[in-house]
DNA sequence: AACCCTGCCAACCGCGAGATT
DNA sequence: GAATCTCGCGGTTGGCAGGGT
């Protein structure tokens, strides 16, 4: 088969975005929201033409779509903060890349404010270097024990850090109403058990109880989660992904992860 | 003053997954 | 079911600024 380059290279603008083309962006987004970036920059030149008469006469957004979506995402969306993380921020990221990764989405998810390529960008120019030295540092001290349970892995299994869109989760709960499983789902699609079996998908879906959360901790979660180490698939439920990470929040099993 | 080196970070790239045709 | 489109992800690149020689 075979796939359309998502823009061609010929005539499009490249490198570092000018004003010029902050605003067309800005005022194409805030009027038609985010979306359909494919055919955004053509659509950004025919609005801006209308509305300031000839100002921008013939000057379109020369631009890829990916290209305008990574500059909303990372530059121009309202909310976003620059620079100057925080101790706090900082302590966050260690903990979450430990835990999650590369998935610098999901550890932006967790920073309000903060984007996927910042975060990236800080931790391949500091905290990698930072958690590196913290760990030689480590190894020269007495408590070599806790350093091998740090280096090994053994006792927290780092989620594979995959590159998949995942925004919701699966749980499920055992006959008390506690966690017991969970993975991303293939939407909408039968899911294969390691008996050979299949089960549908739970045709109603329940928004987690949340003192559940509570009851079992983070710990508990990941250790029963068939997202670190098996194959098995018990009837689930389903919650938003951002159900989760706020349940966090209030776990105090979340600061003992390390 | 000129050149080189290094680090930072915005932007690009290729790919995978889900949605659509 | 296959082909194609769209979106979002993580890895990588390259331009720029600042410091050192």
């Amino acid at each position: 088969m075979g796939r359309k380059p998502c823009c061609g290279k010929e005539g499009v603008n490249r490198g570092a975005w000018s004003l010029k083309e902050d605003e067309l962006l800005s005022n194409y987004i805030q009027l038609h929201g985010e979306g359909k970036w494919r055919n955004l920059p053509h659509k950004a030149g025919i609005y801006i033409n209308a509305k300031h008469l000839f100002s921008y006469f013939l000057v379109g957004l020369n631009r890829c779509g990916k290209s305008c979506r990574l500059r909303w995402m990372n530059y121009l969306r309202p909310g976003i903060k620059r620079g100057n993380i925080s101790p706090d921020e900082q302590d966050l990221i260690i903990r979450l890349h430990r835990l999650l990764g590369n998935r610098w989405s999901l550890i932006a998810g967790r920073l309000p404010g903060r984007t996927d390529n910042e975060i990236k960008n800080y931790w391949n120019t500091f905290l990698s270097k930072k958690v590196q030295a913290d760990v030689s540092k480590t190894i020269e001290s007495e408590d070599k024990k806790s350093v091998r349970k740090y280096k090994s892995g053994t006792t927290r299994k780092v989620i594979v850090p995959k590159a998949t869109r995942c925004t919701k989760i699966l749980l499920s709960l055992d006959e008390g109403g506690h966690l017991k499983n969970n993975q991303c789902p293939p939407s909408s699609t039968p899911l294969d058990t390691n008996d050979g079996s299949t089960l549908e998908s739970p045709k109603e879906n329940h928004l987690l109880d949340m003192p559940n959360f509570s009851d079992i901790g983070i710990e508990g979660i990941f250790e029963n989660s068939n997202m670190l180490e098996t194959d098995d698939v018990a009837p689930m439920f389903e919650m938003e992904f951002h159900n989760l990470t706020y349940s966090l929040e209030f776990d105090d099993d979340w600061t003992n992860l390390l």
